[in-house]
DNA sequence: AACTATTTATAAGA
DNA sequence: TTCTTATAAATAGTT
């Protein structure tokens, strides 16, 4: 639309670029606040310009944390398929234009999203989780009402003790050796030797963890 | 643009939101395309149909991951000094039309955005490893090369093994009471009560963390 | 930043 | 539904 007919590709010079971009940016925008409006949809605009500034346009209809939530529930495949059916509909418009548009070029800049940064704040949820669990035992001694549970964690620290002293006693004899070049870490390895077991378990206490099943409350301890 | 002229306010009729709908959908899509590719702009558009249906556009510059990425980096006041703008654009436009559009309506929505998932990840990410430093030196015994710590560790274990053991003896006094309430829950709470300590602590190395000073191999273990 | 000849999008109809 | 087409809207080139 306009005086003369526009090949969709870069433009060149520098400032028809931003000039057409201040134009299509307003004419987008008014079409996603339109459309927000008209069908009562969400949606959500992201866009940078030329010169890296960042514009949004956002329906009124919900939040971009909402939208974006939504979005990182398909799953990758789904959202792949979803692109590539609005990419053949554009692909048959730009035919009639005489364009065209390279579906893998398209396809291939990014399959992925946010759902990843998601699922992995999952998981590294999911395994705070399971580490509480299995610590929990341990923090909450006093919480175990079954005396042999406790008879098998008094054989492990037993085992664990002699483990121990077995260790210390094999790196008194090594110590009497002149060797020094094996403690170089030492300082950076070893921070929190200042604690006792009680105290660097209990401490664990600070974890989050909404399961509440495997949790217990730092307030209810020793 | 169109036999008549539409007032921008939702469309009542549900077929004829549908069948507007899939029109401008295509419409707007052609057009974030066209845009990106003129201007060479990232840019990212999410939608829901009517019926929750998604579709999205990417522009070829860049992943949706990057896109957020760089928004997220935009304080939550940036971004809204920015929507402002753009609304008031869209507003002026609006004015000439007869509508209007309620700035504090459209900017109350939402402000915040993923930069919170990210921040998420990241603390948990901090948590993990810091659990994992601080059990390090409980996994690590064979490590340890400096005897005073190793006979730190030995004193905290006496102590939380004298702590079992009193625990012990006061439940088996309990027991001889017939209270059975409180053991309800006992499977459910203590599962891994059939692994010693060792294997508890050690099996801790499944954990992940990229900070390779406070973390050691399972393969170098016991 | 305003203008206007043209192209493009689309509302309503078939 | 999909296709037409009259009309509204967007905008390219110009100033």
């Amino acid at each position: 639309m306009g005086r003369g007919k526009l090949k969709i590709k870069k433009l060149e010079n520098t400032n028809g670029r931003q000039a057409t971009y201040a134009k299509r940016k307003h004419g987008i925008m008014k079409k996603a606040n339109e459309l927000s409006i008209l069908c009562d949809v969400e949606i959500i605009l992201l866009m940078f310009s030329p010169t890296n500034k960042p514009s949004v346009c956002i329906g009124k209809r919900s939040s971009i944390e909402e939208i974006i939530e939504k979005f990182a529930q398909l799953t990758p495949q789904e959202r792949a398929k979803r692109k590539l059916e609005s990419l053949e509909a554009l692909k048959k418009t730009f035919k009639k234009l005489d364009h065209d548009v390279n579906i893998h070029e398209f396809l291939g800049s990014s399959t992925q999203t946010i759902e990843d940064l998601t699922n992995q704040a999952r998981l590294l949820q999911a395994r705070l989780s399971e580490i509480h669990r299995r610590l929990s035992c341990w923090t909450d001694v006093d919480k175990i009402n079954n005396v042999e549970h406790l008879g098998q964690m008094e054989d492990s620290l037993k085992d664990y003790l002699n483990q121990i002293r077995a260790h210390k006693e094999n790196l008194g004899k090594q110590q009497l050796l002149p060797i020094e070049c094996t403690s170089q870490f030492q300082n950076e390895m070893h921070v929190p030797f200042r604690m006792g077991i009680e105290q660097q378990l209990q401490s664990l206490a600070w974890m989050p963890n909404n399961d509440s099943r495997h949790m217990a409350l730092p307030e209810d301890q020793i």
